[in-house]
DNA sequence: TCTGGGGTCCTAGGACCC
DNA sequence: TCTGGGGTCCTAGGACCC
C-alpha cells in the first residue's frame, strides 16, 4: 500500500478476555488445564445471586452459552461446565500487557474498555507498510509475548475499525473499509453497533432486517422513529463516523456503586445499613480523585424486577460520606413502597474538582467537622484496609462497612457506551 | 440457585420565568 | 379567570455499551 492521506485506525479486542486471561495466568501457576480447551466459563456466585456468564469459551460457545446469561442456565446446557470466579486484578495485569506492548508502535490509544483498544496508527505506518501486515505483528506479538490472542479491526474511522472486528473471530485481522461495507451490510440489523434489543424490534417492524436495509432507508423516517439515535444508527449503517482516538480519558461525569443482595431485603433498619455501606464507598472515590458531587440519586430494584429510582440537585458540592448518606436515605424513602429489595444502587454526578461552599441558612451542618471525620477515617483505610474501620451499626452484622466495586478494591477500570 | 455492575447519553414532562 | 410561547432547570426513566 503506498503513502495514504487518510489515516488508518484499529480496534483491538482481546478474545474472551476474561477467560483467556485467566486461563493463561492459570498455566504460569502451574496448572495443566487450558481452560480454552474446554467448555468453560468465568462467572460469579449464584449463592450471592450473582451468577452469570462473564466470558466462555469457545468450546463452551459450541452449547449456545451466552453471555450475561445466568450460570443455572448454561448448566442446562452444558452440565460438565467449568466455572471460575472472576479475578479483576488478574485483568487489570493483562489489559495493561497489551496497552504496554502497543505503546511500541504509537502512543496513539484509547482504552476503550478492560479489553478493547482503539489505536489510530497513521504515524506508525511509513510510508511502504500495510497496515494489515501491522496488525498481522502486533497480532503474533501479542500471542508470543502474551499468551492470548486478539482480533483486530482495521479500517479509517472507530466504527468501521469496531465493526471489522467482529467479523471474524478469534484471532484475525478484518478490514472493513469504505468501499467493503458489504462485509456488514449483509449482517442482521442488531449486530450493528448501538442497535440493541429495544431498537431491532422497532427496525425489523418497519421491514429492515439487516445493516444495509438500515444503510439504504430513509434517513428522515429513521430519524422520526428513534430520534437522535435513529440519525446516529442511520449514519453508522452507512459507515459515517467522526469521533477522534481520545488518548486521555476525560474527567468521569458520575461515579456509582450497587449490590444485588444475596436475599431480598425487606427491612429499613437493613435496607439503610447497605445504602450507608454503598455510600462509604462511592464518597471514598470521590475523595480519593479530589472531586465533588452536586446530584446524588438511588436506584433499586425490587424482587420482581421493577426498578425506581430518584435523584435530588444539593445546593453544595460535596464528598462527604454523612452528607451523601443523609441525601440517599431521603431519597430512599421516597421511592421505596415496601417491596422487598433485591439491589440497591447509588450513583453520584455534576462532578467538580473543587468545591464551593453555598451556606444555606438554615443549614446548620458543621462541614468542616465532617471533612475532618472523613479524612481521618480515610487515612486508617488507606493504612489498614477498608474494613478496619466501622461504623457501630456494622459491628454485628453480616456487611462489610464499605459495599461497592467488582473487584477486591474495586479499582477497575470500566468503559463508555459512545466512541 | 434465572436475570451483575459500572458507565454515558437522551427524552419527556412539569415547574417556573419572562 | 378562556389560556400564547420560548427558554431553562429539574426529575424519572430508558437505551446502549462491555
Amino acid at each position: 500500500m503506498s503513502v495514504n492521506l487518510k489515516g488508518y485506525i484499529f480496534h483491538i479486542d482481546a478474545n474472551s478476555a476474561y477467560l483467556s486471561w485467566e486461563a493463561v495466568e492459570r498455566l504460569k501457576e502451574g496448572s495443566k488445564l487450558d481452560l480454552r480447551k474446554i467448555p468453560s466459563v468465568v462467572g460469579g456466585d449464584p449463592k450471592k445471586r450473582k451468577g452469570i456468564v462473564l466470558a466462555k469459551s469457545y468450546p463452551a460457545k459450541k452449547y449456545k452459552i451466552q453471555t450475561g446469561e445466568s450460570l443455572y442456565i448454561a448448566l442446562q446446557k452444558c452440565p460438565d461446565l467449568v466455572i471460575v470466579p472472576p479475578r479483576y486484578e488478574v485483568f487489570t495485569k493483562y489489559s495493561n500487557q497489551l496497552v504496554y506492548l502497543l505503546n511500541d508502535y504509537t502512543n496513539l490509544i484509547e482504552r476503550y474498555s478492560i479489553d478493547e483498544v482503539f489505536v489510530d496508527v497513521t504515524g506508525a505506518l511509513t510510508k511502504h507498510t500495510d497496515p494489515i501486515l501491522l496488525a498481522d505483528e502486533i497480532r503474533n506479538r501479542i500471542e508470543d509475548e502474551l499468551g492470548f490472542t486478539v482480533s483486530i479491526g482495521v479500517s479509517t474511522n472507530k466504527l468501521l475499525a469496531k465493526m471489522a472486528t467482529d467479523l471474524r473471530k478469534p484471532n484475525f485481522t478484518n478490514t472493513l473499509f469504505k468501499d467493503e461495507l458489504d462485509k456488514m451490510w449483509k449482517l442482521p440489523v442488531n449486530k450493528l453497533f448501538m442497535c440493541g434489543s429495544r431498537t431491532t424490534p422497532k427496525l425489523n417492524k418497519i421491514g429492515i432486517e439487516t445493516i444495509g436495509d438500515l444503510a439504504h432507508s430513509d434517513k428522515s423516517i429513521i430519524k422520526k422513529l428513534l430520534k437522535s439515535h435513529g440519525e446516529l444508527i442511520w449514519n453508522y449503517a452507512n459507515g459515517i463516523d467522526y469521533s477522534d482516538v481520545h488518548t486521555s480519558r476525560p474527567m468521569a461525569k458520575g461515579m456509582g456503586n450497587s449490590t444485588t443482595i444475596s436475599h431480598d431485603v425487606g427491612d429499613r433498619i437493613e435496607a439503610n445499613m447497605i445504602l450507608l455501606a454503598l455510600c462509604e464507598f462511592v464518597s471514598k472515590r470521590l475523595r480519593d480523585s479530589n472531586c465533588y458531587c452536586q446530584l446524588v440519586s438511588v436506584h433499586v430494584k425490587y424482587n420482581d424486577f421493577i426498578s425506581k429510582s430518584a435523584q435530588r440537585k444539593l445546593y453544595i458540592q460535596t464528598n462527604s460520606t454523612n452528607i451523601i448518606y443523609s441525601e440517599a436515605l431521603k431519597l430512599l424513602d421516597s421511592i421505596w413502597t415496601g417491596t422487598p429489595i433485591r439491589q440497591i444502587g447509588i450513583r453520584t454526578s455534576e462532578i467538580t474538582t473543587d468545591s464551593r461552599y453555598q451556606y444555606n441558612m438554615f443549614d446548620t451542618r458543621d462541614y468542616k467537622k465532617e471533612k475532618d471525620l472523613d479524612n481521618a477515617i480515610d487515612r486508617m483505610r488507606n493504612k489498614y484496609g477498608n474494613n478496619t474501620i466501622s461504623r457501630a451499626c456494622f459491628v454485628n452484622s453480616n456487611y462489610k462497612p464499605m459495599i461497592g466495586g467488582v473487584g477486591e478494591d474495586g479499582d477497575f477500570m470500566m468503559m463508555n457506551s459512545h466512541l
